[in-house]
DNA sequence: CCATCATTTCGTACAGCGTACGAAGACGAT
DNA sequence: ATCGTCTTCGTACGCTGTACGAAATGATGG
């Protein structure tokens, strides 16, 4: 058996905490925890992640390497359309990596994120500019509608809700729910998706 | 002096918190720190608070409040738009309320953030299920751009970020950050939300 | 005025966190 | 066998949220 396959590094250390906030919740995967499960000092971890930040940032990657598109459909649209879907649902399987967003820096991944929207984009007549604003803008969009689903999902307070609608506050609000349980569009994220890329190209011309 | 101005109360606690995550980050924000700022011990919080996250979402519920616009302008898109930008401004200043978003129910001031997008859409034709879709998009595109440039302003690692592309594994990313440092157009957020607008009116019809 | 009771305050203690520090083990080269 | 570097990790410190139960405070009825 080779050495290097007993030894540690940063994406195994990064495999094995994604693995516990899997099965057991982003706050489960401490230091300690992720040592446990790879029979080590916790300690040792250090050696190979320089902090707790540092070992979120590597979680976060091996994220954005499973948002990456193997092949690429030819029309642009369809392309940036997959790399959308892809990335949110990524996104919406692991919430707490969007919290993670704002103390990591992008990795390896995310880099090869923005190279493969650059690639959908190639054939288009858009200036560099146009394509960088156009993918930005998508991936707001992506994570926007992440975020949001992921915290509509833990934490809908219905009890509260129905409680505030009832005290006549809330008339509008009132009359939506009232009327039969209405809800936003299922696919409001592809329609607005849609309308995203469709003024990009509009851009564009 | 009334009795009940020096009394604790859930408000004046998430305003002190908020007032420390301010000045010295939200992480500073911790029971003690908060007690201690109150003049008060630390578990008296806890008569008035169930939790942390509660004290959380108190303190989110707090700035939705300050994202209320105090009164709407006729049209509705541009009272959409006004809304959204406030609302945008008030999270880019406190990104750490993107992350409590996600362990947070919805309070009062978010209900009547909903309520006040339904006053700016109430003389539109659209049907109450459109209105829904348009406010959850807009607000997705809102909070989404909201995180991504608050992670990007907090974490480039511009060292990192160079050495990559100078291996070559980037070529288009290389090509657009070559020829003269190009990044994505300042005013992606209007634009975006605009197309939002845009399509939502089209759904309309 | 005192007794009684609910409301409000908070001191102590505990388990868990990230990690600074430095000692110890493992290993290749001389 | 010895040195030097790479890798492992045990201990300890200060911080966190909060369970628990005792104390203080304020209102109420006799």
């Amino acid at each position: 058996m080779s050495r290097t396959e007993s030894r540690l590094s940063r994406q195994k250390i990064a495999a094995a905490a994604l693995a516990i906030a899997d099965k057991e919740g982003f706050e489960a995967a401490s230091m300690r925890r992720v040592a446990q499960e790879l029979k080590v000092g916790t300690m040792s971890l250090y050696y190979y992640v320089k902090t707790k930040d540092d070992l979120i940032a590597a979680m976060d990657d091996a994220l954005m390497g499973e948002a990456l598109l193997p092949s690429l459909p030819r029309d642009w649209r369809r392309a940036m359309m997959e790399i959308a879907k892809r990335t949110h649902a990524v996104f919406i399987r692991h919430p707490w990596a969007l919290v993670a967003m704002l103390s990591a820096p992008p990795g390896l991944n995310a880099m090869r994120h923005i190279e493969q929207c650059f690639e959908a984009l190639a054939e288009t007549s858009m200036t560099t500019q146009q394509k960088m604003t156009l993918l930005a803008t998508v991936d707001d969009f992506v994570f926007g509608h992440a975020l949001r689903a992921a915290a509509a999902d833990a934490t809908i307070d219905a009890e509260f809700a129905a409680a505030q609608l009832a005290t006549g506050a809330f008339p509008r609000l009132a009359a939506a729910f009232g009327g039969g349980r209405v809800e936003a569009n299922k696919d409001r994220f592809e329609r607005g998706l849609r309308a995203l890329l469709d003024a990009g190209v509009n851009e564009a011309s």
